[in-house]
This record gives structure tokens, C-alpha cells and sequence, in this order.
DNA sequence: ATGGTTGTGCGACAA
């Protein structure tokens, strides 16, 4: 089973780019962040063209947005209410081996890192604090993946430069402990560290603001896949799939898929 | 130190 995680930055903007990587890569499962849209105008029958004929959305007009497109059918699915606000960063369901998959979109946070002048990161902070309380109570599913955009990069490795990070949003300690401490909290590994050496740096954002993002290669490594001990056994990979920061009208993020054999 | 780009939807604001 192959399941793919992207930020797709608006998905009526980019259906072409979903077809081309569905074609390419054959994923059972894609979990979208950024979406953009609310359902209302949600592209269902072209989703469902491409074989994705079971779908999971939680969307609002705008901002954030997250879905779940699956060949397989979606059981018991749910959105959860983080740090109190009905903004569509989070959707799950499960699966028919009867693992539990989340699909979470934490905030960005703002330009500035301090939580007293920045309400945006402010909220952040919560959000990932709240991550932990949630990740302890959901240790009760031994099946479970979690998968998404979580605008942190945690490692040294996880960005171009650890040393001029550290006081960028997405990489301060504040951030950084807070989400080490969510993915402690809920039992939960970081597969895509699990496919690579320790040293090995791995991005799957590049800005739009670079001249030339391959060149500068800026990278930060913001989108995750997590999965409890039960699940890990059975992955065979899992990589960010770089090649559609390439293509025409990219999102600023790339792919990431895992793939694993059935239990 | 600053500015750089993209999205929604036609305003700013968010990333």
C-alpha cells in the first residue's frame, strides 16, 4: 500500500498536477493539506476520475484545507477541533486493515517567533503543545499513522542551514521541542528517517521567493510521516518525491510517499 | 538589512 502526503497549495489551481502524480506513482492513498477550497467546490468527479473514489475533506473558503483521496474504503472518519477553532486543519479515517490515519495541517505561524507579539505563532505553539495531549490518548490504536504538514522542521538535517535557522520560524527550539515532544508523547516514528542516513539532509519545501529554488536549495524538511511501531515493521520506503517542485505552476512543497507491504 | 513569490478572490492577508 502506497500513501502519499502533499501540500498542494490550492487544489482547483493544480488538478493537473494531481492527475500527472496519481498517474506516475500509483498511490492508494494521497492526503492533501492547503486545499483551499470549501466542499461546495470541491473538484469530486475529477478526484474520483482518477480512481480516488473514496473521499474525506474538511475544507473552508480561502485558507487551510485537508483531504483524504483513497482507492480504498474510508471508515469512521473525523475531524478533530484543535486549540478550539473550526479551521479545517484536520481529518482522519480508517482504513480497511484497520489502521487509523490522521491528516493534520498545523499553523504556520507567522514571521515572528515570539508568542507574546505574534498571535499567529502564538496559536502554533498551542497547537503543537496540544499535539502531545492528543498523540497520549491516541497511543490506544497500536495501527496508526499520522501524516501532513507540520511546519516544523525538527533536526539539524532538516534544514539548509542549522545555525541561521535557529531563529526562523519553523525551526526554533520552541518549536522544534514542541513537536519532539508530541511525537514522544504519541508513540510515534519518524518513518522518513527511518529510510536515510542521520546526516542526510532532507527537505520537502523550497520557497517561491528564491530566483532559482534548486540552485539556492533552501530547503526545509516541514512535511512528516509518522506512524506507530506496528506500522513501521511493515514499511518498505519512505521519501520526499522532489520532482514535482519542477513541474509547471508547482506548489512551494513536495510530495512525500510511504509505502507498505500488507500485514 | 532587505526583498524576494504565490494563493484566494478582487481586499488584504496568509504562507
Amino acid at each position: 500500500m502506497k500513501i502519499i502526503t502533499w501540500n498542494i497549495n490550492s487544489i482547483r489551481l493544480r488538478l493537473p498536477l494531481l492527475r500527472r502524480l496519481a498517474s506516475e506513482l500509483a498511490p492508494d492513498v494521497i492526503c492533501l493539506q492547503e486545499i483551499k477550497t470549501p466542499e461546495a467546490h470541491f473538484p469530486f468527479s475529477e478526484v474520483s476520475d482518477m480512481g480516488f473514489v473514496h473521499i474525506a475533506l474538511s475544507g473552508m473558503k480561502g485558507y487551510n484545507g485537508v483531504a483524504i483521496l483513497s482507492r480504498l474504503p474510508l471508515m469512521e472518519i473525523s475531524v478533530r477541533e484543535w486549540c478550539g477553532k473550526k479551521d479545517a486543519r484536520h481529518i482522519a479515517a480508517t482504513l480497511p486493515d484497520g489502521t487509523r490515519l490522521h491528516n493534520l495541517y498545523v499553523p504556520a505561524g507567522g514571521d515572528v517567533p515570539d508568542a507574546g507579539e505574534n498571535d499567529k505563532f502564538a496559536h502554533k505553539l498551542q497547537f503543537l503543545d496540544e499535539m502531545a495531549e492528543w498523540g497520549a490518548e491516541e497511543k490506544r490504536h497500536p495501527r496508526r499513522i499520522l501524516v501532513g504538514d507540520l511546519n516544523v522542521a525538527p533536526l539539524p538535517e532538516d534544514v539548509w542551514s542549522h545555525r541561521q535557522m535557529l531563529p526562523v520560524v519553523s525551526h526554533t527550539p520552541m518549536e522544534t521541542e514542541r513537536l519532539v515532544a508530541a511525537q514522544k508523547a504519541g508513540g510515534w516514528i519518524d518513518l522518513m528517517r527511518c529510510f536515510t542516513q542521520p546526516e542526510q539532509k532532507l527537505y520537502t519545501w523550497w520557497s517561491y521567493r528564491a530566483h532559482d529554488w534548486r540552485a539556492s536549495n533552501r530547503g526545509r524538511r516541514l512535511d512528516h510521516i509518522w506512524c506507530s511501531p506496528e506500522v513501521a515493521e511493515n514499511a518498505r520506503f519512505c521519501m520526499p518525491v522532489p520532482e514535482p517542485r519542477s513541474w509547471d505552476r508547482p506548489s512551494d512543497h513536495v510530495p512525500v510517499m510511504a509505502e507498505f507491504s500488507l500485514p
